[in-house]
DNA sequence: ATATTTACTTTACACTGTAGAGTATTACTG
DNA sequence: CAGTAATACTCTACAGTGTAAAGTAAATAT
């Protein structure tokens, strides 16, 4: 279909990377996704689909200090990179495109 | 994540069947897609995709009578099912929930 | 008969989604 | 300081989805 395909969790994660902004780590991520689509996300899926996007150049992350709390080990911060942002916004225009016109028709169902 | 997960080209050939109609059949679901998407689909994918679909009971076909036409054999026709349609809204409201607010920031990155 | 057109299928493999279980690093507790 | 608890991240494995190359089937045209 695409030069490369952007799955629908990939597509969320990187929404969640940007509405967690400079503190997005995996768990803020996580809570992100969990908080506006009302699913639960495991860990491992998250984990896995960031470096996967990682690898695919879209996003970017830094491993950051420990914090001095309980369990406050390092944490790994993510950021878009412009590549993901470019693919962020031709999937959402193509599916914009799309549901244009339709929206009402699936919404009445 | 979901139940069952519902990968974005799924998504759009569902809305490929929605856009073409009564007259939804492979060809003319492509065409949807190649129109509006700007991206070349193979009949390979679509057909293949349509099929999946089927066997998880979102779409529905019947096989209608040849026309008379060169090459004017026999169609498939494809409808959207309710769980079909169930799954359709539920993935665009996640998505727009999700850039509900960071649509503007993605479209100045 | 053979060629041409339209519609659909088969096969194969890489990529994406998901869960179960586990590891690592930090601070708290007694 | 040994054991426990909390937070953050990793490994492994496998099913589901995306994609293309090539092929099959059924209709009309020549």
């Amino acid at each position: 279909m695409a030069r490369q395909s952007l799955g629908e969790f990939e597509h969320l994660i990187m929404l969640g990377i940007v509405r967690a902004g400079p503190e997005a780590y995996g768990v803020s991520i996580i809570e992100e996704l969990e908080a506006h689509t009302g699913r639960s996300v495991s860990q491992a899926a998250a984990y896995l689909t960031l470096r996967r996007l990682e690898e695919k150049g879209w996003i970017k992350s830094r491993l950051a200090d420990p914090t001095p709390e309980r369990g406050g080990r390092a944490k790994r911060y993510f950021a878009m990179k412009p590549a993901g942002i470019k693919r962020l916004r031709e999937s959402r225009a193509t599916l914009l495109t799309m549901w244009d016109g339709v929206a009402t028709e699936i919404d009445e169902g």
